[in-house]
DNA sequence: CCAAAACCAGTGGTTTTCCACTAGAAACCA
DNA sequence: TGGTTTCTAGTGGAAAACCACTGGTTTTGG
C-alpha cells in the first residue's frame, strides 16, 4: 500500500494546522505542504501534484470555486476536497459538478475526514452526511407551481425541447402548423416565457419534460 | 396520537397481504382498502382520502407515474410511497420530482417500511437507503462539459438561457447584434444544437449555465 | 514576435417564432 | 343536456433567429 500524499490550502493556520496532526497521526498520509491562499498553492502545482487537495471555500483573492475549476481542468489526476464552515446548498452543488470528489464541513472529526481521504483516492466521493440528508431533500422539495398543462401541450412542450420546429411538430401529429403555433403561445402564457429558450428551461427545471 | 390511514395499490396481491400484515402488527395504522389498479383506487378517492398511499410503480392500464401525477394535484395532502422492485434512477428521480414523499424498494423490511410511513407522516420524506447512495453518486458525476466555449460564448449562452434576445444582449454586452448573431451560430455548431431549445436543454444538461 | 484564437461588425437573405385575432369541432363534466 | 375546456385551423403581420459569407481588431501563448 503506497502513501497518499496531500496538500492543504486554507487561510486560518489553525485549521491547516488541525489537518496537518490528524494526517500526521495515521500512517499511510503525507502532507506535501499547506497553503494560506491559492496563488502559492497554483505556483507549487507546476513543481508537484499530490493524490489530494483539501481546498478551503472561502479564499482571499482568488476564491475556491475559481482555484477549483482551474486545478480540475489542467490537473485532473487531483482529487478535491473542499473545506467549508457554512453549508450553503448552492455552494456545494457547484462545486460537485464542477467535479470535485468530496466536500467536508469543518466540524468534521478525525475518522471522518481520513474515511473522506480515503474514499476519493479509491475513486469514490465523500459528503458531510449532514449535506447528504440536505441535498436529497432539495431534490425531493422540487415541487413547484405545477403548471397545469394539456395533454397536446405537454407533448408539444416535449417535442419543442427536443429541437423539432413547428412545421416537424405539425408533421409528427398530424395537425397544422398554425395550430402548433397556438399551442406554443399557450405554452408561453402558462409558463410565463417569453421566448423558446425560457420555455426550455422552464420545462427542465419544472421535471415537465424527459 | 391518532391513527394513520393507508391504502394500498399493488397488482401483485402477495405484495399487498404482506403490507397489510405488517400493518395490523402495528399498532397505530389502519389500512383502508388494497387495490390492484388505479382506476379502482382512483374511484375510492372521490369517497375518502388516506394519510399515506403505497403505490406500485408497475401497475396495469394507467401506469404508477400518470396515477401519482393525478393524486397529487388533485389530492395534495395524501402522501405517497412509491414501492417498486427495480431502481431505474431515472423513475425514481422523476416520482420525487412529482411530489411523492418516499421511495420504497419492495425488499425492505417491517422496520424499514413503518419507519417511512411515519417520516412522510411527520411531513418528511423517505428514501431507500441504497436509493440515496446512487441518487447522490448521479449528482456527484454530472460533470463534463464535453463542449469548450469560449468565455464570450459562455456568457452569451447564459443570457440566452434567460431569455434575452440577441438586441437585448447586444445592449447588456455593449457589442453589436451582429456579433452576438455570430457568437449564436458557433454555439449551435459547437454544442451541435439546431437551434435556440437544443442550444438551452444542452447548456443545462452539461450545467454551462447557473 | 508571430500565429492562432477569439472577438467584433457587417451584408443579405431565409426560416422560424411570436402575437393578436377569429372560429368551428370535439371532448369532458356536471 | 348544455357549458367549459381543449383542440383544431386559419389570417396577417412583426420580431427574432438562423445561415453563409467577408474582414477587420484584440488577445493569447509558445
Amino acid at each position: 500500500m503506497s502513501i497518499t500524499t496531500i496538500m492543504i490550502t486554507d487561510d486560518h493556520p489553525l485549521v491547516a494546522k488541525g489537518l496537518v496532526k490528524i494526517f500526521n497521526e495515521h500512517p499511510g498520509f503525507d502532507v506535501l505542504a499547506t497553503f494560506t491562499n491559492g496563488k502559492e498553492l497554483l505556483s507549487e502545482l507546476k513543481n508537484r501534484l499530490p493524490d489530494v487537495l483539501m481546498l478551503d471555500m472561502h479564499l482571499p483573492e482568488i476564491e475556491g470555486p475559481e482555484i477549483a475549476a482551474q486545478i480540475l481542468d489542467k490537473y485532473p489526476s487531483v482529487k478535491i476536497i473542499i473545506l467549508s464552515s457554512i453549508d450553503v446548498l448552492m455552494q456545494v452543488k457547484k462545486m460537485l459538478q464542477l467535479g470535485c470528489s468530496g466536500y467536508l464541513l469543518k466540524d468534521a472529526d478525525d475518522a471522518t475526514i481520513i474515511t473522506a481521504i480515503e474514499t476519493v483516492v479509491a475513486g469514490g466521493q465523500f459528503l458531510s452526511p449532514v449535506l447528504q440528508q440536505q441535498l436529497l431533500e432539495d431534490l425531493f422539495k422540487k415541487k413547484k407551481p405545477v403548471t397545469d398543462l394539456t395533454r397536446r401541450e405537454k407533448e408539444i412542450l416535449q417535442l419543442i425541447t427536443e429541437e423539432y420546429t413547428n412545421q416537424e411538430i405539425a408533421d409528427k401529429l398530424f395537425i397544422s402548423p398554425h395550430t402548433v403555433d397556438n399551442h406554443r403561445v399557450s405554452l408561453l402564457s402558462k409558463m410565463q416565457a417569453k421566448n423558446t429558450a425560457g420555455l426550455v428551461r422552464k420545462a427542465l427545471e419544472q421535471g415537465l419534460v424527459k
